[in-house]
Parts: structure tokens; sequence; C-alpha cells
RNA sequence: GGCGGCGUGGCCGAGUGGUCCAGGCAAGGGCCUGCAAAGCCCUCUACAGCGGUUCGAUUCCGCUCGCCGCCUCCA
């Protein structure tokens, strides 16, 4: 059973699932307000890689990722494209999903729009008002911290700590602390808003990921994962709201590490540092970039150098390569000891690192010891594919007429010895993108990594 | 100021009280090859600094230096 760190207690425990063969997990998902950057890549291809992991090993992972599609920076885009919300919102969730898909991201089983939970979110601030844990000031409904009790859990802080770092500056009208939150905002005019007891105005953005876990998930639901920035103050609202209101909220948590830039700097919005994703991956494969998180521990602070890149694809072609050489090996069942020790890896805290390293001691195993090559492909293949979600690329490529043609003229270039021509033959196929080998039965092209 | 984390060989990046241990990439040399490619072999070998504990520390403790995150929108 995979144990992770449970930003809750600080400790490393195996994931319980409360329903025996079940997992129930929750991710914050983005908001829809401009293009995806290279710190929603790690967070989807860290957890997704746990969600594939957990399925290979036999769990049913039910995963929900939600999309914010109301939100003050939406409103902000819209203003300036001098367009709609809707507009705005629907762009970017399509440029998010096809961005996912590039990635190799597994399209999560629900993925609920704010949008319409705006109504349950209404009855849970109103549940809030009405159990004091909520109040009305001048601009809008906010909650109140000092309401529930271990406020900062999730911070290893407590309330008073907290207060006095709190930037006084950031202050808003009639907040009672500056740590409270908004729960309702009141419109402007001219911006969108919905119906509500405290007047027509917008959710808050921490009320939406409590509102949906809990709806599709049910209480004391699994496992609520994000990116280490989240944790507080946004999951730790979250968390307060749900306690407030009297539920059982996520049985634990776990956050990644963030993204940063070359000179450890964490890439970020205020910054605007952050590196275009779409754009990266119009430069590597999702697979590079997905073997770039694997490589790192998932909390541990990550950058995305040109240099590691460059070297993520090396080991990626390694990798490839080596399904490539065993494409014709009979298919048999997988090594189990490779398998068990790639698990062992995995299960300890998502050792990632190790895992991978446990794959390359197999493909060295499988050349130096042919007889268990079959067992030690196999292997490599299933616990890339289906543990790590890193297919590997083994299969034949298949040739168009004129480059078969290329292939057969430089077969018989080479039967004939005349090495200029084949040479040229060769230069042309790699021009052409393809990889040209030279095997015992003649030249074999594939597209390389 | 509070809380948390980090500092490993050319680069990325794990891990551990004690014998070589990561692993990958890159570089150099060699084998193989018509030449390549792929592969194989070899080489470069570290643990920020200073103390302490210990028979022994990169790993444990303390301090110092440097860096980063969160406390504000953020994955």
């Amino acid at each position: 059973m995979l144990a992770l760190l449970d930003t809750l207690t600080g400790q490393v425990a195996p994931l319980e699932p409360a329903v025996p063969g079940h997992l129930a997990v929750y991710l914050c998902g983005p908001t829809v307000a401009g293009t995806p950057h290279l710190g929603h890549a790690r967070v989807n291809l860290v957890w997704d890689t746990v969600r594939r992991y957990l399925t290979w090993t036999g769990l049913e992972v039910h995963f929900v990722s939600n999309v914010t599609d109301i939100e003050d920076k939406i409103i902000a885009r819209a203003a300036e494209e001098g367009t709609t919300v809707e507009d705005v919102a629907s762009r970017y969730e399509a440029l998010w999903r096809r961005t996912m898909e590039r990635l190799g991201v597994v399209a999560p089983d629900d993925a609920p729009h704010a949008t319409s939970y705006v109504d349950r979110m209404v009855s849970l601030v109103g549940e809030l008002v009405g159990r004091g844990a909520a109040y009305e000031a001048g601009d809008g409904v906010y909650f109140s911290v000092e309401s529930v009790p271990g406020y900062g859990a999730l911070a290893r802080q407590d309330l008073a700590t907290l207060r006095s770092g709190a930037r006084v500056e950031a202050q808003e009208a009639g907040k009672r602390s500056p740590l409270d939150f908004v729960l309702w905002k009141l419109a402007k005019p001219g911006e969108p808003s919905w119906p509500s007891p405290w007047g027509r105005g917008r959710p808050g953005w921490h009320t939406e990921c409590v509102v949906m876990s809990l709806d599709l998930l049910g209480e004391g639901f699994d496992l609520h994962l994000g990116g280490l920035d989240l944790s507080f103050p946004h999951h730790e609202n979250e968390r307060a709201q749900a306690l407030a209101a009297g539920r059982v909220f996520a049985r634990r948590w776990a956050h990644n590490g963030m993204v940063v830039d070359e000179r450890g700097e964490k890439m970020s919005r205020s910054v605007g540092n952050g590196m275009s994703l779409p754009e990266l991956l119009d430069r590597y494969e999702g697979r590079v970039l997905r073997y770039l998180v694997l490589q790192a521990h998932y909390r541990a602070p990550m950058s995305v150098t040109e240099e590691a890149l460059q070297a993520a694809t090396g080991a990626l072609r390694r990798l490839d390569n080596f399904a490539w050489e065993t494409r014709e090996l009979p298919r048999v069942a997988a090594d189990q000891v490779v398998v068990g020790d790639f698990r062992r890896r995995m299960d300890d805290d998502l050792d990632t690192p190790g895992a991978l390293a446990v794959l390359f001691g197999a493909v060295r195993s499988a050349r130096a010891e042919p007889e268990r090559a079959p067992a030690l492909a196999a292997a490599v293949r299933e616990c890339c594919e289906k543990g790590l979600g890193l297919p590997l690329r083994g299969e034949p490529t298949s040739l168009d007429q004129e480059v078969a043609a290329l292939v057969a003229q430089r077969d018989s270039a080479r039967a004939s010895r005349d090495w200029g021509r084949a040479d040229a033959i060769r230069a042309e196929l790699t021009e052409m993108g393809y990889l040209v080998e030279d095997g015992p039965t003649g030249t074999v092209v594939r597209r390389p990594s």
C-alpha cells in the first residue's frame, strides 16, 4: 500500500481507504483565466501518476478535480479582452483540456464547475452564518477563523502565530480578523452575479472545493491533493468551513513541491516567471516533462531548465531503445522481482527516482542475461506504462512508400558496397526525422524519441 | 518576526551510521560497426563550513554560512 506524507500529521503513513478497495480523491483544479504553466504540469503529472499507480495496484480510484470558472482573475481578463467571463472561461478550459491531454494526464472522473454549484455554496454560506461561523460585512460575507478550534493545523501554526504574521495592509473592509476570508462577494455593477440572501454576488474561492468534494466524494473522503502553496490558506480555509458546518472533511492531505526557476525561486503569477506549458510542449513531448517530474521527489522543489529537459530526453530515449530492442521477444509475464522492487519504492512515499533506478537496473540485467530478457522487458514496460503513465515507444514505425523505397534503395546500395550512396540515403532519412540503424536484416528506421 | 524545507560528483537527482553502492544525462577512452546508430566496458566520484557524539559520520546533535517556500493571489 502506498504511504504518503500526510500534511496534517507530518507523518508518512499508508493510505488506508475508508472503503476498502476504493479511494476517493480530490485535486484542486485550475482557475481558467490564463495559459497553463509549468506548475500546473507538475501537480497534474504527480497526482496523475499516483492515480494510475493506485489503479494498477488494484484500487478503484474516484478522482475529482474542479474547474474554477468564476473568479476575480477571470472577470479581470474578460474586461481586458473586452469579452464575457463565459467566453474567457470556456476558451481557457478548452486550452486546459488540450494541454492536459498532451501531457498524458487522464481526465478526472468528475470535473465540476464552480458556476454549477453556486446554489449549494449559497446554502453552505447560509449554514455557516446560521451557526455563527460567518458574518456579513460591508462588501460580502466573511468566515470567522476564530470560530474553528484548531485553525492552522495544516500550516502547523496556531491562530495567534498566524495572526501575528498577517499583513495588515491586506485587510479588507469590515473583516474582524485579518485572517478571515470572504465566502460571498457582493457584485459591483457590471460583474456577473447570482442571487443570495445577502444580495447578488459570487462565491469566494475557498468555498467551491468544500461543496464539490463533499457532494461528489462524500464526507470523510480519503485524500485531498494540491500544490504546496495551496496548503495555506486555501486548504486550511476549505477545512475550516467544512468543520464549522459540522462535516467530516478530507481524511488526509498531500501536497507536491513547487516548480522553481533557475535561481531557485518559485514560479508564480505575481513574479511572472512562469513558463507557458503549451509552448514548452511544442518543443518537448509530454513524456519528457513527465520523466522530469518523476525524476524528482514529489515534495522537493524542481526546476525545469533546458539542460534538464535535454537530460530527460536522453534518459527516456534509453528506455525507448530498450523497448525497441526487445519488441520481438515473446510476451511473457512480468518479472516479479522487478515489479516488487518497483512497487516497494513507489509505496515508500512515492520514491519515483528510486523506482526509475529499479527499471534502469532491469534494463541492464536484461542485456546481460538474455534468458531473463522477456520477463524483464515485460516488467519495464508494465511499470513504465501502468505504474508511471510513461508508455514506451517500442513498436515499429509505420512507413510511407517513399520511406520504404529509400530503405530498400539503401539496402541494395549497401549490398553492392556503395557506401557513398548508402550514407547519402541515410542522411536523407535522418533529415526526414528517422533514426537509421543497420541490423542483421538490413536497414531499419524508426522515429527517435 | 513565526512556521517549514533545502545545500550531494560537470549537470539533474535519490539514499544511508561502517565494505563500491543510487540512477540518469553529459564528457573522455575503448569494443562492436564499411562508417554510423543502438549496445557494452572503462574513466571522472561527492556529500556547504565548523565543532560534538561514536571504534567509525555524508548519514545523529549543535552552531555558522548560503538559498528557498508559506504567513497575500498562486499548482
